[in-house]
RNA sequence: GCGCCCGUAGCUCAGUGGACAGAGCGACGGACUUCUAAUCCGUUGGUCGGGGGUUCGAGUCCCUCCGGGCGCGCCA
């Protein structure tokens, strides 16, 4: 039992009715149902604190009336008095609804506390090693204000597995070694000469101030390769300066042309050849996808010899694997979905386990900016960067509005609202729910009010609706992080951490903390504390920062204008 | 034609098969001698795109239709 974590206040409670609830219908002989013994926190208030349909399967199945099954559950559980409870319910069409003391949450605030800055922690993804590659963009320019959503949601959902005891590596594929990156030589090379790029070459104006440091950096005599090489490295290293801004560090940054000169895609081929999953026709090689769910069969090597971008990542994910990580994950722009069963047939054709890589798709951004989409091409030229944006808005503003939304779904990101200071911005109303939870103990020890071990505080005095609502979000909270780790869903901690503010700041609103009452005093500024503590490990998993303190705004739009 | 995603309040979006579908913004009306009013409270707001089906129960699962986005290269 040593080291072993804290259970989820939750899970303990609920286990323990759950529990019960099976007792009780064996002892009425009921068999369980086939979907198991339900029991969920209810939505509405009024309907407990927990609550189990049990019953209504139940009824289906022997045939009477549902809330006459509940009955008989119910009584048998009354008799078993389980912990905290403090009276069972009969509602709607048989719905089972448990009403706790508030005990249970005064456990929960004991727990959170106890457990701190591992609070929310959980150990599902316990020895696993999983290696997350996002981003990736081309280094053949900056990083785009939508790229900005894959590094939001891949840092954070990072975050998320590690929370769930995952060893996870952070990784960047670097495209170094593909014909974009000639064409991006020969771009650099023409401004560095003074001339216009190449018909398809990178017309963004980036690479005219490359150029100029390219020549104050290498003289008047470089040639193309050389440009390409400096324009590469460089590139390079704007994007780790870029994603440093906005707090994101890779593990690896992965380069491609080491797997050509490794031989790698060479030993992929041969691979998949020597294992019958290759054949030729019209003088290319083919890999047989299709005898593993794809819709078309791939090619891998064309016809001039040159080998194709699938048949390197191959050899790219493969050697993730070989560098001991169990298991793969990418997250894509929803553009590339057509490329993951290929992607997928051709590792398991070599070996691996079905469904790797898992890749996470993410619908696209639209940039918008005075009301147009702003189209986003490094070729084209007219793209809005990260850094662009980094300039003008706080890297927290940035992550959450990114985070704040479902992959699913296409997002508009406008940046006439993003880089406006707006007062309803949800950072700024999140965050000021922490600032507000550290001012109240800040202002306690100004005013000489210890806070005493919570083991020695009696928290009995929390009973205000406002307290056992911030309680209930906490208790919940582990199960959210989970269930946000297991859904690939960084964006439910966003809505969680929100949803908490809210409460928060109803709390501060309706419950002064530091009175007259030391009983009271004192419970609360446990609660405080347990609140500090979910919403800076909620904004820890998203990679935004929790202030202590946080500036009044100054309010320019209410001038005292009645002097008459 | 095939595949993936989406369609929920005026707008932007939440919503692991459970009860009367939620939040923010907007609009309207209130609350600062108090631990920070970047806050809170109230009112206004809905054929969950349409239609079938499965289920004790569907915004959620299945089928179909409509509408929108994105893919279906010997490009990367």
């Amino acid at each position: 039992m040593a080291g072993r974590a804290p259970r989820a206040p939750t899970l303990v409670i609920r286990e323990q009715l759950v529990a019960a609830l099976r007792a009780a219908l064996a002892e009425v002989g009921f068999s369980e149902p086939a979907g198991g013994v339900a029991l969920e926190p209810p939505k509405h208030r009024d309907h407990g604190d927990w609550s189990s349909p049990v019953a209504l399967p139940v009824a289906k199945e022997v045939g009477e009336k549902p809330r006459d099954v509940a009955a008989k559950i119910v009584e048998r559980l009354e008799a078993m008095r389980p912990p905290h409870v403090e009276r069972i319910e009969i509602a709607g069409p048989g719905f089972i609804n448990i009403h706790l003391a508030p005990t249970w949450l005064h456990d929960v605030l004991r727990v959170v506390v106890a457990e701190g800055e591992a609070f929310g922690r959980g150990d599902a993804l316990a020895g696993g090693r999983i290696n997350l590659e996002f981003v990736s963009s081309n280094p053949t320019g900056p990083l785009h204000a939508g790229g900005g959503r894959w590094v939001a949601v891949g840092d954070a959902l990072a975050n998320l597995l590690a929370a769930q005891g995952a060893e996870v590596h952070r990784e960047y594929y670097l495209n170094d070694a593909g014909n974009q990156l000639d064409t991006f030589g020969a771009s650099l090379f023409a401004r560095y000469e003074g001339r216009e790029p190449p018909e398809d070459g990178y017309q963004g104006e980036y690479l005219v101030e490359m150029a100029a440091r390219l020549r104050a950096d290498l003289g008047d005599s470089v040639t193309e390769e050389q440009a390409r090489e400096w324009g590469y490295l460089d590139i390079v290293s704007q994007l780790e300066r870029d994603l440093g801004r906005i707090g994101v560090h890779f593990d690896t940054w992965f380069s491609e042309r080491t797997l050509h000169e490794r031989g790698e895609v060479e030993k992929v081929i041969a691979d998949l050849r020597s294992g019958g999953h290759a054949f030729e026709n019209d003088g290319a090689l083919w890999l047989r996808s299709t005898a593993f769910g794809d819709q078309r069969d791939r090619v891998l090597v064309k016809s001039d010899g040159v080998t194709t971008y699938l048949c390197n990542d191959l050899a790219y994910h493969r050697d993730k694997f070989a560098r001991g990580w169990d298991h793969l994950i990418d997250i894509w722009g929803a553009d590339h979905h057509g490329q993951v069963k290929s992607l997928q047939s051709g590792l398991e054709a070599l070996g691996f386990p079905v469904g790797e890589p898992e890749v996470v798709l993410g619908q696209f951004v639209n940039v918008v900016r005075g009301g147009e989409v702003v189209r986003m091409s490094k070729r084209a030229g007219a793209i809005v960067t990260l850094a662009d944006i980094l300039d003008e808005v706080d890297p927290d503003v940035c992550r959450l509005t990114f985070l704040l939304q479902s992959i699913d779904t296409a997002q508009t990101f406008d940046l006439d609202v993003v880089t406006k200071q707006s007062m309803d911005n949800p950072v700024y109303y999140v965050q000021y729910a922490h600032a507000r939870a550290v001012s109240i103990e800040r202002t306690a020890s100004e005013r000489g009010v210890t806070r005493l071990p919570i083991l020695d505080t009696n928290l009995a005095p929390l009973t205000h609706e406002r307290e056992l609502d911030l309680l209930r979000a906490l208790a919940t909270y582990p199960d959210d992080v989970a269930e946000a780790s297991e859904l690939r869903a960084p964006h439910r901690i966003a809505t969680w951490v929100r949803d908490f503010a809210s409460r928060f700041h109803g709390f501060y609103r309706d419950c002064r903390v530091i009175n007259d009452d030391v009983a009271l005093t004192q419970s609360r500024l446990w609660l405080a504390e347990a609140s500090r503590i979910g919403l800076a490990n909620a904004l820890a998993l998203l990679g935004v920062g929790a202030p202590d303190v946080m500036e009044r705004l100054d309010d320019d739009t209410e001038d005292e204008a009645d002097l008459s």
